[in-house]
DNA sequence: TCTGATATTGTCCTTTGGGGCAGTCACATC
DNA sequence: GATGTGACTGCCCCAAAGGACAATATCAGA
C-alpha cells in the first residue's frame, strides 16, 4: 500500500500543484484546505501516513494543529511547509517533533526525501504504538487489587513482603500475583519487568 | 555553585560583551574565540553548565562542533546563537538535540530563559547518565561466560534452560547467576531486569 | 434472590532459585 | 613450581514460587 500524504494548504492552486506531483511519485493524496478540516476527517493511524502542513493557514495555524494532534494522541509526523520561516517558530516545531520543516518552493527530490523519513518514522512508531497499547490493554483488566500485587513485583517484593504490605496472606498473594501474570500474558517475571520498564511503571529511585 | 556558561564566539566584543551580562546575572563565564578552542579546553560534565555557540565560526562551525561533542559523549546542552538563521541548519541543530537557537542581537530575559532551560535539561541528563554509566561499570566486571548468562536471565530463561543453551550444568549456572546478581549489586531479579532494560540490551522481540 | 466478580484463605505437592561446602581442571602470571 | 582466576560440578538443604483443589465472604446488579 502506498504511503498517503495528507496536504493542509489554503491556497487551491497550491494543493492541487502539490497533490498532482504526490501523486505522480506514487503516494495516495488527501487534501484540506484548513486545519480543521482535517481534524474533522479523523485521519487514521492504520496505515503509513504523514502531513504536510502550511504554517500560515486561515483558522489553526499549523503549529496550533500540531498541537492538537498530539494531544489527541496522534502519531501521524508532520512536515511544515511555509513561505516564510521564522526562527522561534522553526524551533518550536521541531522541539514538537515535527519531522521536517522546509520552505517553499520546494524541489520535487527534497519534499519527497521529507515524505519518506516521515513515513518510514511512522512506520516505527505506529509499531511501538501498537506494543505498547496492546500492554496497556492488559494492565487495565487488572483489578485494584492485583494491579498493587503488581507493582510491588515488578518492584522485586518476594510475595512474603507483598502480604505483609497489603496486610493479607501469602497465599492470596500468590493467588493475585497468578492473575497478573495470565491477564499479562507473560510467562516469566523478566517479562513482566520489561514490560512495566517500557511502560514507565517502574521508578528509578524506588529501591 | 552557579551554572557555567561556555561562550563559543568568534567576536571579542560579542564574548565580552555577552560575558559581563552572563556573570552580572549571576553565571560563571568561559570563553573560547574557537570550536577548537572548547574542544581542547575539554570541559567537564562534572557541574550544570550548557554552551552558547556561534553557528559561523572560523575553523570548525557550531554544528560541526556539535556533531563532535556528540560523538564525544558529551551531555552539555547547546543553545545556538547566530546573526542570521537558515531553516535547515536551525532544523537540523535542533534534530540533533540542541536546547535552542536564537537570533542575534538577543535581549538578556530571553537568554537567561534559555539558559536556565538549558541548566535544568544538564542536571536531569548528567543524574541519568551517571545511573547508567554505573550500571555499566558494574555490566564490565562480568567474565564472558556471566554475561551470556546474564544475557538469558535476563530474558526470562530458567536455570535448566541456560544450562541446556550453554551446555554446562544448572549447578553450574546458579554459581555465574550468584556471582551476577553479586556484581550487579543487585537483590532480585526484577532490578536486574530493570537494569538490563534501561541499558537498552533487552530486545523487544526476542521472546 | 440468584449470579458473577473480587478478594480471601487453607492444604498439599512440585519446581525453581539460592547458597554452603568441597573439589577438579585449565590457563596465565610471577 | 606456586599462586590466582575463571569455569565447572556434585551433594545437600532451605526458601520462594507455582499450581491443583476446595472453600468462604462481600458486593453490585439483573
Amino acid at each position: 500500500m502506498p504511503g498517503l500524504v495528507h496536504v493542509v494548504d489554503d491556497d487551491d492552486s497550491f494543493r492541487t500543484a502539490i497533490a498532482r506531483r504526490l501523486k505522480l511519485a506514487g503516494y495516495d493524496v488527501a487534501t484540506y484546505a484548513s486545519a480543521q478540516d482535517l481534524l474533522d476527517a479523523a485521519p487514521d493511524d492504520a496505515r503509513p501516513a504523514c502531513i504536510l502542513l502550511d504554517v500560515r493557514i486561515p483558522g489553526l495555524s499549523g503549529p496550533d494543529l500540531q498541537t492538537r494532534l498530539i494531544a489527541s494522541g496522534s502519531t501521524l509526523p508532520i512536515i511544515f511547509l511555509t513561505g516564510h520561516a521564522d526562527t522561534p517558530t522553526t524551533v518550536q516545531a521541531i522541539k514538537a517533533g515535527a519531522e521536517d520543516f522546509l520552505t517553499k518552493p520546494i524541489s520535487s527530490e527534497q519534499l519527497i526525501d521529507a515524505i519518506e523519513r516521515a513515513l518510514a518514522r511512522h512506520d516505527t512508531a505506529r509499531a511501538q504504538r501498537g506494543r505498547l497499547e496492546s500492554f496497556r490493554a492488559h494492565l487495565a483488566t487488572l483489578t485494584q487489587r492485583e494491579r498493587q500485587v503488581f507493582d510491588l513485583i515488578v518492584r522485586g517484593r518476594i510475595n512474603k513482603q507483598i502480604a505483609h504490605e497489603l496486610g493479607t496472606s501469602e497465599r492470596t498473594v500468590k493467588a493475585h500475583r497468578h492473575q497478573v501474570m495470565d491477564k499479562m500474558q507473560v510467562h516469566s517475571l523478566a517479562e513482566l519487568v520489561s514490560i512495566a520498564e517500557r511502560l514507565g511503571i517502574i521508578d528509578a529511585n524506588d529501591r
